[in-house]
DNA sequence: AGAATCATGTAAGGGGTTACATGATTCG
DNA sequence: CGAATCATGTAACCCCTTACATGATTCT
């Protein structure tokens, strides 16, 4: 199995509760997520196409008399098991908590799936080992420019795991069965 | 003029202080910057490539007797001009901060740029304008989801914030001519 | 009358990646 | 003897974006 690029886990989620067609795909991912996370349709065409051939979602056509004809996507026992694993699975980078990692908080809430507070906690563990090795960093560097950069990615680590910890398992913990 | 990446700029400011061909660049970008911007080699050729035909450097091939002949890089003022007005350009998203803005200060350092303060100052403007858009979002909001988004983002731009008005000015004020 | 909605796509191009090719030299 | 250094590139592929095409319907 290649990797997948976290589009398609989204375009899965959607399809989780059930068939939906490209363009309700898209005005889903523009409502609910507002900005989360963008699919251009183009592309989103493309992505349902590859997927399709790949095995994750499966689609049939669906007439209709006054308007295009829709091609109705459903996910495969494939397409949820990867799904289950991405959205279990903690982000490995720092810059993929701002988008990809606030998306799977969002189809635990979504899809009322059990273990959000566990993704939390394997999260925090994930990027409190990112902040060990920065900390190994020497602070007292004579070059003043990695002192601030990795001033900068201290600092950042630090205010991603408060929030980690306090509103992101908040959440992870009403709004999840 | 075509919006050009940030890593033509990181090129261009490696080609200030004099001439390089492109082996040396490569080994400056994994030297000076160390892991704050990375280009792989085959594109880096391909970006000096273009670069020439747009003007902004050139090239004079230099024979060696032993090694295989180099292609060194100088740049052009249409160059030096982009480079400027690229290096004391604020940049305009918040995410933009981790990687680019700190390369433009790491340029203010290396080449002993004026103005360096001046950055950082209009940095704090256009950050602080972002983050009155995101306080424009209501807080009670019914919707769980945004406001974990919204809390993320207001806290994120906070610490950056704060990163900006205390290590990198005082950066900006030390390390600037 | 013109814009937005519904609905699906193709085409072109931009920016990036990894893998591969070449070929001598020097270091461990 | 094999690995790293020096030095420049090409080829294939990936993901994404914008622009464009179609064509009826419903809203303003």
């Amino acid at each position: 199995m290649k990797p997948r690029t976290p589009t398609d886990f989204v375009i899965l989620g959607t399809l989780i509760p059930g068939e939906r067609h490209g363009y309700e795909i898209m005005r889903f991912l523009e409502s609910a997520l507002e900005g989360a996370w963008r699919v251009s349709t183009s592309q989103l065409y493309v992505l349902l196409k590859r997927m399709e051939q790949e095995g994750l979602v499966v689609s049939r056509s669906e007439a209709q008399d006054i308007r295009p004809s829709k091609r109705v996507f459903h996910v495969t026992p494939l397409g949820r098991d990867a799904f289950e694993a991405w959205v279990n699975r903690p982000v490995p980078h720092v810059r993929d908590l701002r988008m990809e990692f606030i998306c799977k908080l969002f189809f635990f809430r979504h899809l009322s799936l059990p273990g959000a507070m566990k993704l939390v906690l394997a999260q925090i563990d994930a990027i409190e080992a990112l902040q060990e090795r920065i900390r190994k960093h020497p602070k007292g560097e004579k070059d003043a420019f990695l002192n601030l950069l990795y001033g900068f990615k201290a600092r950042n680590i630090e205010c991603l795991l408060r929030w980690l910890k306090e509103e992101a398992a908040t959440f992870a913990d009403k709004y999840s069965s």
